[in-house]
DNA sequence: GTAGACTCTGTAGCAGCTACAGGGTCAAGG
DNA sequence: CCTTGACCCTGTAGCTGCTACAGAGTCTAC
């Protein structure tokens, strides 16, 4: 299996690939006498388990651990369930500020509804009032 | 006012701050005589306006919109609202698959909540059968 | 024989900072 | 007067997770 054949099995990009093996998580594959890599049945799946968790958003580092793990399992495996635990943790944080961020912006939004009046473009001011540390539809 | 001062002022860090004046974002103060660089009261409100704004995540790029507008404002503030409605579906399409991503990590999660036999790892499995495209706890 | 599609390596770019290295400046204490 | 420590300067490299080249080689089809 060539590199664009992977790519092409995985939705992944070729030079994402690349860029997997360099950094360790997608072993080297066998090369032909070309020097082309040859990938087998066990890069595909291996590739695809990575994808699976970055679209779990893991950062690469989790990922690699994870590759590790699978590679060499401990008896024990509560280091995956913090490591799972840990990217929950992350998404809830991330999504609360989200949250947050939504209503910001809707109130700010609500501040230049009916008029625009140039100068007097009311998400400005209250940008500027919010900088000045007034009263402020974002913070309120 | 001194950099370190004007950090301080503002909470934000002395790097950040002369990283927004390389940037072009924050106009580039007076120089005392020993060449430190000497900020006055509009770069403050400026600075907070800048911090103000990525808090609502707005990236770089648009916000030096806004304080161009701001400096030289046009008769029509319909950019603006372009600006932050572009802002507002920004958040609301990640907040979504946030949402979605956090669904995925607690099933996910299930898989292993009582029993930890290593190899048999439930949070492993899930993700290897999903790496096969298998039925799958996050893809269901 | 040559055009076009593929492959290789290595490097630079993106955002938005952050963290140095290697220097200069200044105020207080001994 | 000297030193120590805190500050300031510039410039560059690092972070994440790719993406996009440049410049080269290779293979297949017409």
């Amino acid at each position: 299996m060539r590199i664009s054949e992977l790519a092409n099995a995985t939705g992944v990009e070729v030079e994402t690939i690349r860029y997997y093996e360099k950094q360790g998580l997608l072993a080297a594959p066998a090369r032909q006498d070309n020097g082309y890599r040859s990938y087998s049945a066990e890069h595909l799946e291996r590739l695809s388990f990575i994808r699976h968790c970055r679209a779990l958003d893991m950062p690469l580092a989790e990922v690699r651990r994870l590759v590790d793990f699978m590679l060499n399992p401990t008896p024990d495996c509560a280091d995956i369930n913090q490591l799972v635990d840990a990217q929950i943790a992350r998404v809830r944080a991330r999504l609360k500020s989200m949250r947050a961020l939504e209503k910001q912006l809707g109130k700010l939004r609500e501040r230049c509804a009916g008029h625009h009046a140039g100068q007097e473009c009311g998400i400005l001011h209250e940008l500027v009032s919010a900088a000045h540390g007034e009263a402020c539809a974002c913070h309120s």
